[in-house]
DNA sequence: GGCATACTCAATCGATCGGTTGAATAGAAC
DNA sequence: GTTCTATTCAACCGATCGATTGAGTATGCC
């Protein structure tokens, strides 16, 4: 995933609207006017919100009749999953690194000893 | 966490720099002026985009002389893979269950058999 | 005290964002 | 063919964003 492509995903999940959809669409596709019903927002704004979500490849539609179903795709999810456990495992495994160096001290070079 | 608070983190990690940042400050803690050093762009920005993460609970601040180092806090990582992962395992066993029906289906209600 | 270093504050600027209204398109239903 | 429903396109608007320049603050060193 190039970093243009990420920064589209962690943008589209910045706005709380744009993530009470995914979480929606996480139990049941849904056209543009069923995810409007709840807002207090015109149907037209939440369009532009699904075309965020799907440029971002978090969401892909179809066709039924006049109806265009929102689909949540959820292996980007994945991706964005992966970006961040990789930082959070090297941050934390610093963080035990830190903790180990600090109990192997031997007496002698413990810094700070008592006057 | 509250939704303004993820808000907060997303768009923290939306911006491609401040992920190189997070990148780097998961192997070691930086000043502002070493972590400005790769980047075509005043200190000013560096300091600014430091705050964004900031404020967004991503990394935290000490003192050490006229220094300030900045420091990943990878707790607000988890919190954040926890939001995602809950969609994700949603949409997945939606997933897995859809296709379930499909192969539980009785020969006899199968839809466009063969002519 | 005087100077260099590290960093932040304030004002500014163009671009993007989230929303609006109004008009247009596509398909169903009558 | 007209009308209703679902959705999108286009233009606009105020707010926020990412960056700049210029000035200000805090600390260490001589």
């Amino acid at each position: 995933m190039t970093a243009d492509a990420l920064s589209q995903v962690f943008a589209a999940l910045a706005d709380p609207v744009r993530r009470d959809m995914v979480a929606r669409l996480a139990v049941a596709d849904a056209t543009v006017n069923e995810l409007a019903e709840p807002y207090a927002m015109t149907v037209q704004a939440v369009s532009k919100h699904v075309k965020v979500l799907q440029s971002a490849g978090l969401v892909s539609r179809s066709r039924d009749a006049q109806r265009r179903p929102v689909h949540l795709e959820a292996e980007v999810l994945d991706l964005m999953t992966k970006w961040i456990e990789r930082y959070r495992v090297l941050a934390e495994e610093r963080f035990r690194r830190l903790d180990d160096v600090l109990a192997d001290l031997p007496d002698d070079v413990e810094p700070l000893p008592p006057a």
